[in-house]
DNA sequence: TCAAAAGTGTTCCACATACACCCATGA
DNA sequence: TCATGGGTGTATGTGGAACACTTTTGA
């Protein structure tokens, strides 16, 4: 740490929040757009400056709230990466520290300060490039759906996309979203609510849907990592996504 | 990202470096000692103020380079987290993104213009707290380590820990030393050759030491992480570990 | 009665684990 | 010739993939 005075260089730090959900079958994520320079008129993810005396979390939270008009935090948010100073904004060098929320579906609201039309996308879509987003935006949001996908795997933060008491169908509709597959029902089932730590049966079941009524979940506490507290539960062994989709062989 | 000027803050931010290797069989870690306040006279990460106009890797490059001596990047360098500008450092809000090398054991320089005595240390001794680290470097040493660890599953950066061309017994050592196992030498032999795009057979054979000769092995190509290139490169399937040490169940 | 979805049982196979055994070197 | 470590073969068990089958609802 070189403290050998003259000053130390300072930077703008903006924190920008990948907000993912699933709706529709499909991985959404939450994008609005800019009214003002640089970028006007472009998609961006919501985001924003950190303030003085301000965590990264705590300001990514406030950003959230403040450009999608989120009350309070609707799912599990985790910090993802920082991009950095270099080459990344046409005002100058300005480090940008990148989060990733999983919520379940939420309404946002349609116009903030300086932004309006914040709305939901498929992530498909914009990663194959249909809107052009801001900065260096399409780059996170691809780590940041790579993340998504292997916390997947090991983690239990599928339900974080749930709401608070869900159906093994609706997890899994997830997991297929997530991942663009089609697990076979009968072996998620299984794998889900046998492995230990994961889910805790509610007792209760859904009804209204067609076909027999399904047992109601929740995570279980061990689990609970949608309260920042525990984010590091583990699954033992993994839910393993089939070998085509990680990216090679 | 909100521009309604007021001018936004600006915050310095420093760049940490966790450096790991592995040698006399268990994982060490590079510090320093701190010459000048604060927390004068405490071991620390390397690290340092980013520069106007430098990238985060650039800079976590340059600062080792200050710091330990090292003339070109030794090893495999990646992001690991920020931590956030908030309550970290005495003097104020300071933003740090601390960075994970993983290299062969090199050597290190005793003394830089504003660090002393850069040296390797258990890692094991360190994080039990038998040296007090300045500001939160013990928090960023462990979240580092568990990265390291969990990265040897599905990756092929455990050789990053070795020299270019390796034995298989070298690479268990790798995996021995930071995983804390003693994993079984066949088994290891067979998975570690038998796993596609990992290791490539150089022809050659190892000499000198007791019993019989083993090959010698590099990295495949298409595993090439050590230069930054394509880190993606994944295990399929990984090499798991055992599972009383994922650290529940 | 039929379609649709929940949930169970069973078979098959890949792979991790454990370990017997042989090979090639230095002392 | 013995000790040491390299490398192969093989049996056993666990768990994932595939899928037949039963259960329970709405239409």
């Amino acid at each position: 740490m070189n403290t050998s005075y003259p000053e130390p260089a300072r930077f703008p730090v903006t924190v920008d929040v990948v907000a993912l959900t699933v709706s529709a079958g499909a991985l959404q994520v939450l994008l609005i757009t800019r009214l003002i320079e640089p970028f006007k008129g472009s998609m961006a993810l919501p985001g924003g400056f950190v303030l003085p005396g301000e965590g990264l979390i705590e300001a990514a939270t406030r950003e959230l709230a403040e450009e999608a008009g989120v009350a309070e935090q609707p799912g599990y948010l985790e910090q993802l990466q920082s991009y950095g100073p270099k080459g990344r904004d046409p005002r100058g060098d300005v480090l940008t520290v990148a989060h990733l929320l999983l919520a379940p579906n939420f309404p946002v609201i349609a116009a903030g300060s300086d932004a309006a039309s914040a709305g939901w996308y498929p992530v498909k879509d914009v990663l194959a490039g249909e809107y052009s987003l801001a900065f260096d935006h399409a780059e996170i949001l691809s780590d940041a759906v790579e993340r998504a996908r292997s916390k997947l795997e090991y983690s239990p933060l599928g339900a974080a996309f749930c709401t608070p008491e869900f159906t093994i169908a609706q997890l899994r509709a997830v997991y297929d979203a997530v991942w663009d597959t089609k697990l076979d029902p009968r072996n998620f089932h299984r794998k889900a609510t046998g492995t230990p730590g994961f889910l805790e049966d509610t007792g209760k079941m859904s009804t209204g849907e067609a076909g027999r009524p399904a047992a109601l979940f929740r995570l279980a506490p061990q689990a609970h990592t949608t309260r920042a507290a525990c984010a590091h539960a583990v699954l033992n062994p993994p839910l393993m996504r089939p070998a085509a989709l990680t990216g090679q062989d």
